[in-house]
DNA sequence: AACAGTAGTTCGTTCCACGAACTGTTAATC
DNA sequence: GATTAACAGTTCGTGGAACGAACTACTGTT
């Protein structure tokens, strides 16, 4: 195992790796409800809300073409829809259809399922203290909401 | 930003944030170096040691396929090299070459600067105990070692 | 010697990333 | 009202990357 002299894992290594294995779980489960990892993350951000395309792509950091080609099959998978926004012809707001919002809760719950899991050796006030720091690195480098809180979803 | 009722993130959705974050900061730091954030992670990967096809693929969580054309692509760029295994002849051994290793090390070295900065605004204390937890979420996942610590690279 | 299992590649397919260039619309300026 | 800059999103071309099925060649077991 990758570790310092004292044999401890540094703040760096442990971001990544943890980053490594968050990434594993979520495309596991993606995966089990047909979707890609990219998929899962648009279908995650718009539970929220229906959104622009430049919002949209702000937040989850795509080149707006990327963007437009995953709208596009997640369009064509019959999973969100494009609606013209009354303000703006040049616009479109993007929602998820029904089956788009029924496959994304779904998504969402098993998902928080397994992330949650990942802590299951945990004590109460560990993972108090874990989401408390790492709550803090979100909100320092002002990290977009692309992932609801589990109980915010219902 | 999404909160539980009292205001405070919880563990599943700040590692999920925080694997988001990690994810942007890992591929812009890959891009400035001409790779792609699968490229890096191979690169980190085999800065250790030369592995077979087998293990990397384990080790990266690659499908068999997906893994021989990442090692192709590299390969082609001069980043790494197949050589045969003398103990097996269906085998072959993935490294660096001299130019790979050079080019992990720089991609290694920024992306932990970048990094550690996420974390800047926090005490010592709280870099260690966030390290202590999310070492323990990679210890208790039995992560593969993806990324090295920062001084160990040297 | 025969067979099962392993190591890795090839093939076909789909997804996904980006930059450049484009069309059409809106907002600001004169 | 006309002009221009900026914005919203799409198209196009290109390259990377993911997977499963099928394959070849080799190793280990019986």
């Amino acid at each position: 195992m990758s570790k310092n002299d004292d044999g401890r894992i540094g703040t760096v290594a442990a971001l990544v790796r943890s980053t490594f294995l968050v990434n594993a779980v979520y495309a596991d489960s993606a995966r089990e409800y047909g979707l890609t990892q990219q998929q899962g993350q648009l279908l995650c951000v718009l539970m929220a809300q229906p959104y622009g395309m430049s919002e949209l792509g702000a937040t989850l950091g795509l080149a707006k073409s990327s963007l437009t080609g995953l709208v596009d099959r997640s369009e064509r998978n019959g999973l969100v829809r494009r609606d013209c926004d009354p303000g703006d012809s040049r616009a479109v707001r993007v929602s998820l259809t029904g089956r788009g919002a029924e496959l994304a809760e779904e998504f969402h719950t098993e998902t928080c399922r397994r992330i949650d899991e990942l802590t299951s050796g945990f004590a109460p006030a560990e993972r108090d203290t874990l989401a408390a720091l790492l709550g803090r690195v979100v909100t320092d480098n002002e990290v977009p909401a692309v992932f609801m809180e589990p109980d915010a979803a219902h």
